[in-house]
DNA sequence: TGACTTTGTGTAAAAATTACACATATTTGT
DNA sequence: ACAAATATGTGTAATTTTTACACAAAGTCA
């Protein structure tokens, strides 16, 4: 009786995809008037393409934006660098997917991959039909040493690549719009940073990633006037000049009192 | 000689994709050292799943956002509302596939789709795997008539809708979001409006999209000041009230002077 | 110790945003 | 014809934000 309930309630409010997924592990939709099967038809009769992820993980290191690559897996890109990629499992979201290739690749776990967009060219892929959905991140290289290095995995300065396998040269153009853009709505800039940081190397980030100059004494005020910096009291370090001093990014206070975003700008 | 020096100007610059598919149809590539063939199998390997797309067309009437949708096709979903969708054909681009939907659902043509997200739950339709973009868009109703309205097309007011077939309220929101950010930064918003409008109507969009109030002097000074409305010299006529000014958009103003969008704000 | 490099700071002018009130044009109802 | 109702159209002062700009102090290097 709870389960016959179950399925009334589950075909009531069908769009709850966990619900679906629960009893098809249970195989009790199965026989509910054949709709399963009428639809399961329905599905089977269209063209099916397999499905890839890329992860595009841009770092910043020497004051310049990078990005890793592996060398192609496959012997017809032979040479040519790649995004980080692979097919999608049979039952993994995308971005499930994505955390996987991201961990299979690089042996990191803590990081946030953002969806950016789905490629489609039918011919994209010389071993046929591949649509690859490209997932986005950005960390400091310092705290993600690489302990994988297969195929050559290593950090590329993006302006420096010029050809890439498949249309990942497309793609990667495709994510750092979207970096640019992201960087200035939201503070991942300070993902790409070490933990303490100098406002130099923050203005550095900023001017590297949006190709732009900005003036000193301005960035500093509106940085420090936004209050999500906190001052370690601690110094830089080994560098050869007068030392900055290092602040920490305050993250909670940044969630508490996030800009809520209104105003209209074209 | 010819064709063979294309064919290592295509292996060479590979990531091309027209070229390859040039040469997939001329059938060129299929015996160069079987790497295409070793490349064929290794898709082949990986599981696939059908793909469709999702059409989310807003419209803007009676100052209320609104959204096309049809009964869904599927007698699973019965009686349930369903995006405007369908599955990709072999040869079509996703983005190919949203624009021959919208066609075939609506009789559409003169209309702009952004990609905005790609859902993937494995669990997501009752069928089997399928996942599916959702393209978005924003027209005003007035100026598309719908000549087709098969599965009962027809608008619907955003606010009210409260279940759908599939996941298809997520996307829905989903798409809802991108609209309130996108509508800020790009004057998408005059899609919605009819060619000549009034202050007051574009107030309103606004107001109704964000779900704010605004300044009503603040929000002409504002527009008025950006310099992209012309003024037609004509007034509204059967309102009943005091008549305001008619103005349009000057979309190719708007393209030269566009903003660079330059500047950090979370 | 002097030359060099980079940090750190303030102010004035300009631009953008906000808050706010009253007269005018038109329709509707009497 | 007139009064009531409704929505348009307009300006200004206060506040906030953005921009442009120069010089002293801290540390390194030779």
């Amino acid at each position: 009786m709870y389960f016959i309930h179950t399925i009334n309630i589950a075909l009531f409010f069908f769009n709850d995809c966990n619900i679906i997924k629960l009893l098809m592990e249970e195989g009790l939709l199965i026989s509910k008037k054949g709709l399963i099967r009428d639809t399961v038809r329905l599905v089977e009769g269209y063209p099916k393409v397999a499905l890839t992820v890329d992860c595009i993980i841009f770092g910043f290191e020497e004051n310049k934006l990078k990005v890793l690559l592996i060398r192609s897996d496959l012997k017809i890109f032979e040479g040519k660098w790649s995004l980080l990629g692979d097919f999608a499992r049979e039952t993994e979201t995308l971005e499930e997917a994505a955390y996987r290739v991201l961990l299979e690749r690089t042996g990191m776990t803590d990081v946030f991959l953002d969806q950016v967009s789905t490629f489609s060219d039918p011919y994209r892929h010389p071993g046929g039909r591949v649509i690859t959905a490209a997932y986005c991140s950005l960390l400091n290289i310092k705290h993600h040493e690489l302990k994988i290095t297969e195929n050559e995995l290593h950090w590329h300065s993006v302006k420096e690549i010029d050809e890439m396998a498949f249309d990942h040269l497309e793609i990667l153009q495709t994510c750092f719009k979207w970096l640019q853009k992201r960087i200035q709505e939201h503070p991942l800039g300070f993902n790409l940073l070490p933990e303490k940081f100098s406002l130099r190397e923050l203005q550095n980030l900023y001017e590297a990633i949006l190709n732009i100059e900005l003036d000193r004494r301005n960035f500093r005020k509106k940085f420090l006037s936004m209050d999500f910096l906190i001052d370690t009291g601690e110094m830089e370090e080994d560098v050869k000049h007068r030392p900055g001093k290092l602040y920490q990014f305050n993250f909670q206070k940044y969630e508490k009192n996030k800009r809520k975003w209104v105003g209209i700008d074209f």
